[in-house]
DNA sequence: TATGAAATAATATAGTT
DNA sequence: AACTATATTATTTCATA
């Protein structure tokens, strides 16, 4: 699939407000509405757009804590791999889950809402996942910056 | 700032879709819609929501490699760390940036088209930022989780 | 102080050229 | 793709708990 300049132009005013009424992300675009609105419609239906997310303050929702966990798995055989993604995908706190290269298996995004919170997800929760080895947390100190994942040149 | 079970429910339909009607909203939140559009315009209003993005899918956009970048500077003086951050906020292919605690400064996430992309990323953009001493690359292999930062219990 | 119902205003989409 | 008409949807007003 191909992306030509308006529909780029799109992308980016809805980057900047999703909700953005057709009509001024027309205007942005140089076109009117309706073109706008079918393009939208084919964007969401080819999946460029997924869908749409409030962007959240999570210091105002109590997550005042933020950490990456690198995991090792002890054993590389699919049960481990399984049980490990399956409690990943239950935990509400794990934001980021990658399969990674290097010395650790796993790369975890974690939000928490103190060190004690945290602690409890990394060490009654991780890392007593059966096949878990060991875990590094990396503290985030600041947020330097934060997009929505995906860059549009 | 306090949210009560009408927030969270409210919240937890837009995470869903951020373009949902008022009325399906107000309809899980068991509310009619009027109060749901006022507690949505004071949830922005509080920042608790800060906005609305689209949610894009990186492949189809060509971006087909990820990785994270563990970076440490050589001398901690403000101006290295503020030519730094500059250099950051301008790369667009630098989704997230954090200072961190561990052996590295900063945990940078990149986006980038192919790994040719990437190493022109990390040793023409990254290493040349004046203070810069070295760079670990962590490559990302598979997401087995990615959900929009924050998570609501 | 917050809600629900109804009226109004804004906006999106479909039809037509 | 644009213009126009129609249909959705959001928001304001007002009465009420």
């Amino acid at each position: 699939m191909q992306l030509d300049e308006f529909d780029r132009k799109i992308i980016a005013a809805l980057r900047e407000d999703a909700r953005m009424p057709v009509a001024q992300v027309a205007e942005r675009a140089a076109l009117s509405a309706t073109p706008v609105s079918r393009r939208i419609k084919r964007l969401e239906d080819e999946g460029v757009i997924r869908g749409y997310a409030p962007v959240l303050d999570p210091r105002k929702l109590g997550l005042e804590l933020e950490a990456y966990v690198l995991i090792n798995l002890n054993a590389h055989i699919d049960e481990n791999i399984a049980r490990f993604e399956q409690a990943i995908a239950e935990n509400p706190h794990v934001i980021a889950c990658h399969a990674v290269t290097g010395d650790m298996d796993y790369l975890v995004r974690v939000m928490a809402r103190n060190v004690e919170h945290l602690s409890q997800i990394t060490l009654r929760t991780l890392l007593r996942i059966p096949g878990v080895r060991d875990v590094k947390s990396i503290i985030v100190l600041e947020t330097v910056k934060e997009t929505q994942p995906v860059p549009l040149d």
